[in-house]
Parts: C-alpha cells; sequence; structure tokens
DNA sequence: CTGAAAGCGCTTACAG
DNA sequence: CTGAAAGCGCTTACAG
C-alpha cells in the first residue's frame, strides 16, 4: 500500500545533515556541492562523498527561494487542440526542444492555452510566481500582440519566428521566401502555368511571407492564374479548397499546400475525382514529414529539420536568461525534396 | 532594451508588504489570502483588497518550501521522438490532460525520455527535488519495470493503461478486447475468412490484449488463416508488412492495423500494387484520427476520445496526490466508425 | 480574532 | 579556509 502520507516518514537528506555528518557547517556544504571557493579540497572531497552516499539532491524549491534559477522555461500554445494533434511540427519541435533543454539540466513546461489573452495570462502567472525562468513563443502573427507585453514583463523569452515583428525579443527564424520561390520556378520549369497556393492561417507572420513570395515570383513569371487561397491548417480545409480549385474551369496544374495535411488531403481529393498526380496535378507539401512518404505517389514536399530548429531555440533561450542581448538567428531554410506527386503536366489531360 | 538584470529593479509584492499596508501581521495576511479562518471577515476583505491592488501573486518556490504541494505533474514519455511526432495520440492525450489539469490550476512538466532506466531516473529527481506532485505513465508494458519503482519512491502516479499489471498504482484503462474482437466479426459477417493483424510494439500490454483478443475470436470462428505481425508503428514498418501479406499466395482480404499511421501506410502500398480497396482488401484501422478521414476512401477505424482520456486521468492523478486509495478506473472502450476502406470481399477478384 | 516567532532548505555576504 | 548568521517568502503551531 502506498499511501502519499508515508512518502513523509522518511525525510529526504539536506544540507544540515550532510553537515553534521562532515562535521562543518552548512555554508561549507553548500560551497562543496555547487563547486565554489571557500573550502579545501580536502574537505569537498568528503562532503561530495557523503552527500552521495546518502543520496542527497537539491531542494529546488528552496533553491529558487534564495534567489537561484528554477530551471525550467514555459511553452504555451495556442492553436486549437484538433490542430496541434494532427501536425507533427509540434512534437517534432518540442522533442528538439526536450533533447536541449535535458543537456542543461532544464525542463520543459507546456500549456495549452484558447487565444493570445489566456497565453499572455499564463505567461504573467509563470513570471509572477517564478515558475519559469524563461518561455518560447510560437506562431509569430503580424504586430503580435504578445511581444511588447513579453518586453515589459521583462520575461527572457525567444520568439520562434521571424523577420522583423519580434520587437527587442531574440528571436530563432528561417527564411520562408526563397524556398517558395525556388519551388514556384521548379513548377515553373517542368511546365507548369496555372499554379495554386494553399495557405495557412493569413493572421501568421510566415503565412505572409510566403504569400507575398509567391505573389512576387508568379508575377515576375507572368503567370496571372496564380492564386492563393487562405485556410486554417486542417485536412477538411484543404480537400474543400482542393475541390473548389479542381472543379474551377481553368483549374491549376499544381497545388502547393502550407502543411503536410493539407497537402495530403488534397491529394485524396484528386484520387476522389480521378484527377491523376502527378499526370494533371502536380502536389508540394510544405513540412515534410514521414506522412508525405506514407502517400502514393510519395509528395515532394518542402522541409527543414524541425528538432534542430527547436534544439537552436532553446539554446538561444538559455543564452537570454543568461543575460545574453537580443540578437536574430537565422536557422537554415527549408529545402525541397523531390518525390512522385510532382512531374511535368500532361498536356493533353490537364486542360478540358 | 529588456535585459534580465531590469527585471529585478522592482520586487514583486509579498505578503509582508500587504501586512505592512493593511497594518496586520504576515500570518493574518496568508490565512486571508488562503481563506482559512483566524481573520475577520472584515479584514479579509481589507487584505484581499490590496493584494489585488499591489498585484501580489504567491511564490511557488516559498509555498513548496514551507511544505505545501507544488501544483506540477509530471509526464515522461520513452518512446523515440520520431513515433512521437507522427502519432496524433500523444498530442490528444496532452491536449486531455492540460485541460483538466489547468482548471485545477496544475501545470504539466514533459521530459521526453530514451528508455525506462533514463525515465525512472527523471522520476527519481523530479521526486527528490520536489518538482512534481505526480506523475502519469504511458505505455504500460508486461511485467513493467517502472511500476514497483513508483510504488517504493512513494510518488504519486496513475498508469495509463492496463488491465492488471499496474501493482497497487492508480491506473485508467480501456478494454481493448471487446473492440477488436467486434472488428473481426464485423469483417468476417462481411464474408473475410483471410484476416490479417499489424499489432504495435509487442512489449506493450495493449498490444497483447489486442493479440490475444484476436486470437481467440479467429480460433473460434475457425480461421486458420488469421496472423498477427508484429511493427514498431512506423509508417514504414506498415509498409513493409502490407507488402509482405499482399505478395503472400494466399494474401488476406483484411488488414487490421494496430494504429492510424501504420493503416494509411497499408492503404497507399495496396494503391501502389494495384490492390483495390476495399473489393480487394478492406483495412481498418485503430486510432482513429483526422487522418483517416482524409484518404481516399476514408479509413474505417477503432476510436475513442482520447482527450477525454486525458481528462480521466489527470483528474485520478489529483485524486491519488489528494490521498486517494489505489483504484483502476475504467474508460469507454473504442468504437468502429465504418467508412469506405472496408466492405464485402470481391470473390473473383481476391483470390489469384 | 490577532501577533510574534519558528521553520522549510538553501545561498551568500560577513567575520574570524 | 571556515563558521555563524541572516535572508528568500511563505505557512503554521503557539501564545495572548
Amino acid at each position: 500500500m502506498t499511501h502519499p502520507a508515508r512518502r513523509l516518514s522518511h525525510r529526504r537528506p539536506t544540507i544540515a545533515d550532510i553537515a553534521r555528518r562532515a562535521g562543518v557547517s552548512k555554508g561549507a556544504v553548500s560551497y562543496a556541492l555547487n563547486g565554489r571557493p571557500g573550502v579545501s579540497e580536502e574537505t569537498r572531497r568528503r562532503i561530495l562523498a557523503i552527500a552521495a552516499e546518502v543520496g542527497w539532491q537539491p531542494n529546488s524549491a528552496a533553491r529558487t527561494l534564495s534567489g537561484a534559477l528554477c530551471n525550467v522555461v514555459g511553452l504555451a500554445l495556442s492553436r486549437p487542440a484538433r490542430v496541434l494533434g494532427i501536425e507533427p511540427f509540434f512534437m517534432a519541435l518540442v522533442s528538439g526542444l526536450e533533447a536541449e533543454l535535458h543537456a542543461h539540466d532544464y525542463g520543459l513546461t507546456l500549456q495549452i492555452a484558447d487565444g493570445h489573452a489566456s497565453e499572455l495570462a499564463v505567461y504573467r502567472r509563470w513570471w509572477a510566481e517564478r515558475r519559469v525562468d524563461g518561455v518560447l513563443v510560437c506562431d509569430l502573427r503580424v504586430d503580435d500582440p504578445r511581444v511588447p507585453v513579453l518586453e515589459e514583463l521583462g520575461l527572457p523569452a525567444v520568439v520562434i519566428g521571424g523577420p522583423g515583428h519580434t520587437g527587442d525579443l531574440t528571436s530563432v527564424w528561417a527564411d520562408d521566401s526563397a524556398p517558395l520561390t525556388e519551388t514556384v520556378e521548379y513548377l515553373y520549369a517542368l511546365g507548369h502555368r496555372r499554379i495554386a497556393h494553399v495557405a495557412g492561417l493569413s493572421e501568421l507572420l510566415h503565412t505572409r511571407v510566403r504569400t507575398a513570395a509567391f505573389h512576387e515570383v508568379t508575377s515576375r513569371l507572368g503567370l496571372s492564374d496564380a492564386i492563393t487561397l487562405s485556410s486554417d491548417y486542417t485536412g477538411e480545409a484543404g480537400a474543400r479548397i482542393t475541390r473548389r480549385l479542381l472543379s474551377s474551369p481553368n483549374r491549376p496544374t499544381a497545388i502547393v499546400y502550407d502543411n503536410d495535411i493539407m497537402a495530403v488531403a488534397g491529394l485524396s481529393v484528386a484520387q476522389e475525382l480521378r484527377v491523376d498526380v502527378p499526370g494533371e496535378l502536380s502536389i508540394v507539401a510544405w513540412d515534410d514529414s514521414p506522412l508525405c512518404r506514407l502517400t502514393h505517389p510519395a509528395l515532394t514536399a518542402l522541409g527543414r529539420d524541425i528538432p534542430a530548429y527547436g534544439a537552436l531555440a532553446a539554446r538561444r533561450l538559455l543564452d537570454v536568461i543568461s543575460g545574453a542581448a537580443p540578437a536574430a538567428h537565422r536557422d537554415a531554410p527549408a529545402e525541397l525534396t523531390i518525390r512522385g506527386s510532382t512531374g511535368a503536366p500532361d498536356a493533353k489531360r490537364a486542360t478540358r
């Protein structure tokens, strides 16, 4: 029978216990345990041996109360759970964050909020209660209201996103403009002239960046039929928009989707409508994930090392916590992996 | 310029500040703030008003050091990141946990470990440092080594899984036996006689439960060709096994997959091999997710309300932390949703 | 009903 | 190099 009350019966050892057994003061034990000057080498060794023997572990509350950092960083996500659940992006990001934080003895606290207001309330509470040393901010928006609040709170933060719109906060970001441009140029080279872009949430900064790049490159190439449609990242939206696009009189021969789920949904709709991929329709997914390799044909995709991106963000946040000056850190851009879902448009079939 | 040093310039208000302004002792403030007897109604109101005015928030470290709970529970996951990232199950579970914990002012600390040894080290450290009040344990195995260790530590825990194999720990579980049996009976009723089961990690208890149920029902129905193959839950494994199954001389006319990703992969392999679904092959996925509705045909799937399952687990853990006696709590079993991927086997095409 | 005090387990000036 | 003491911000017996 393991009852919570029982755990109180045998106290965890404290530095006072170690001090008693070593015949020194608590202060000396503290110096020894923290590798600071103030004790002789021999005393230090003796103290460390006793600490190991009794299985001493620092009480994090006591340390934090004496002004130390709490060794925890927070991640609050405002996307609805149904979107979070299905996008591999977040778990990949979290696993990268985790690995890096763990290596520095930092923990990660996760909170799912339902909008910026409650997300900001979470930050305020975390900081006021000293539950975190810093936070990671996802899904950066244009003129994001979280930025000025975090600046004013003085809560160390790293924004995952950019470029720009991050005020004086440190950020990590990757350029989405060049990969989008490269993708359209690739489709153009294959012979595509009617290209559509199914974008993500229009408030997100990276959606703006991608959409702007799409307009820029398609108008430069003289593609007057280029069109961007926005979505909420769900498979349902991807399917609905694809159905609409494929039913239009001048339907596109290529579609670029802003996430993998919508691209998979788009492929299914094409199959349902007996539109051959890639003969009549080429499909490109942004966010390469194992999912893109599971479909038939496999999806050509724009992919990055998301765990590495998370690790970079974690590292920079630890720097900020240590007092580093704000800076924008650029990560490697996404790269296009060609698979079976893209090819030259089959001229006699693609038009009707 | 927001520099960490600046935040130290204006101290957060403490109960001492409130006591001074209210002209009472710190003890009185503490009683008032915690809604305990010991102060008059009028004094309490005055104290609460001052606390609100100065924006007081409790310092969590100080509270914890004085013996209070820390209001955090931990979740350590030992699956490799590549599996975590792609299975919607975990994010769905986390979002349910989160919602319930948040409602009780509890936070969630997440840690990705690489195996049971390091997972147990995480529990020990969390508990020794008083960083969590309890933990949630996933992916229960047969004779799981984590159970006796958690019992011995006296760390409040809820195991997500069962039935059985949870020692004296509280658990939440759902019966996987009946849904599997029901699924096979449904396929049998459609006319299927050669049915395969692509199972998950064989060490997991629920894999054992499902596999046992599969053997039981297929032998009861006299299906001598029934076969279970085990996998690691990845799409690659699902594809490989499906390819092998569909290339065998007496290939199955129906396959039940232990997760959604493998089922999607199986569907792609069928399309690649020009095996018609559901005409020549019926497919059932365990774990219904938005993904199952995106494929063409959509996948018949065994689904449960995973966020609700997570919420139940969180609630029970909070009970255990409050001293509740160990118990096994049964959640609703998975239900079969029929979609386009299952149907009667087309006799003349299915055999060759 | 209220105040003064001790204590939680650490860290960190400050004397010797 | 070492010891004794104060303090972090709370909670909680213990006196009045």
